[in-house]
DNA sequence: TTGCTCCTCACGTCACGTGAGGTGGC
DNA sequence: TTGCTCCTCACGTCACGTGAGGTGGC
C-alpha cells in the first residue's frame, strides 16, 4: 500500500509516516518505476506499535531498538528488557498522577454546577479550577 | 528567590524556568545590582500549575492564555472555557486509553511469569509484549 | 584571588509541520 | 492536457538542552 493509505489506516499524517521511514523504523520496498514507497500489512502493525509506544513516552530511537530486538537484529536483550520495564513503571506512576489530577478537576467542576455555584463569576470559577490543579497531593515531575 | 531555588522547589531544570519566563509565563522582578531574576511564592504556585497543565497536553501559549485570563488581563472568558473543557475531555479519553494499554501489558507480563512461561525465550517474550500492545481495542490517535 | 551563582547569547535537538517544485499514470 | 498522487529538498516550529564567555558577592 502507498504512504497515504498506510497513514490513513493508522490515523496519522502521511509526512509522519515518511519521517518514521526516514528514521529506519519502517523499511518499505520501492516501486522501481516511480520510487513510491510500498508498505505491507506488517508495516501497519509496526506503525500501530510505534504510535502506542510513543504515547507511553518511548522516544523514536528507543522504539527502533525495541523493534530491532524483536526482529532479531541485536545480540543482547538485557538492555531492552531494562528499558521496557523502567518506562513501564514510569508510565504507571504518570498514569496514577494523571488520574488524581483528573479527579481533582472533576470535583472542582462538580462544585461549579452545584446549587449556589451560579453566584460565582466565570473568572472566579477559572481561578478555582486552577487552585484545584494546584492542590498539592502528588510529587510533581518526579525524581527521574 | 533565585531561579535555581525556584527550579529546585518545582523539581525542574533552571533553564526551563528561564525559558518559561522568557515566554512571559512568569514575570519576576530584577535585582537592580546584578540583574538576577527575583521570584516570589506566587511564582512557585504558578510554575506548579504550568507543569501540571503541560502534563494534560496544554501548550505553553494556551497556558499563557489561561493564566492571563485568571489574572484578569483578558476581556472574554468564553474561548478559555472552551479550551479548558475540550482539552479536559481529550485528556480523559487519553487516560482511559492509557489505562487499557497498561492493563494489556500487565496481563502479558503476568503470562510470562506464570508456570510454563519459563520455557519461552526472552525474544519470544518481547514479541509477545509487542503483540499485547498491538491488540486492537482502542481507536488509536483519535479523530481530533 | 578563588569559587560560586547568576547572566546573556547562540547554536543543537527531537519530532514533527509546511510549503515549493517536479514525476508518473488515468 | 488535466488532475491526482506520489516524490525530494528545504526551511520553520515547539519546548527544551548545552555550552561559551562574562558579572557580582562571600
Amino acid at each position: 500500500m502507498t504512504v497515504n493509505e498506510l497513514a490513513r489506516r493508522a490515523g496519522i499524517p502521511a509526512h509522519v509516516v515518511r519521517y518514521y521511514t526516514q528514521c529506519g523504523l519502517l523499511t518499505p520496498a520501492r516501486n522501481s518505476r516511480n520510487a513510491y514507497r510500498e508498505y505491507r500489512e506488517t508495516d501497519l502493525r509496526r506503525l500501530r506499535f510505534i504510535c502506542k509506544a510513543k504515547t507511553m513516552g518511548f522516544t523514536l530511537s528507543e522504539i527502533d531498538m525495541i523493534l530491532k530486538a524483536a526482529d532479531d537484529e541485536v545480540s543482547s536483550l538485557d538492555g531492552i528488557r531494562e528499558l521496557l520495564f523502567r518506562r513501564l513503571e514510569q508510565h504507571r506512576r504518570e498514569l496514577t498522577s494523571a488520574e488524581r489530577l483528573q479527579q481533582r478537576i472533576m470535583d472542582a467542576i462538580d462544585k461549579w454546577n452545584a446549587p449556589g455555584g451560579a453566584a460565582v463569576t466565570e473568572r472566579a470559577k477559572l481561578v478555582r479550577l486552577i487552585e484545584a490543579v494546584l492542590c498539592e497531593d502528588d510529587s510533581g515531575p518526579g525524581l527521574t
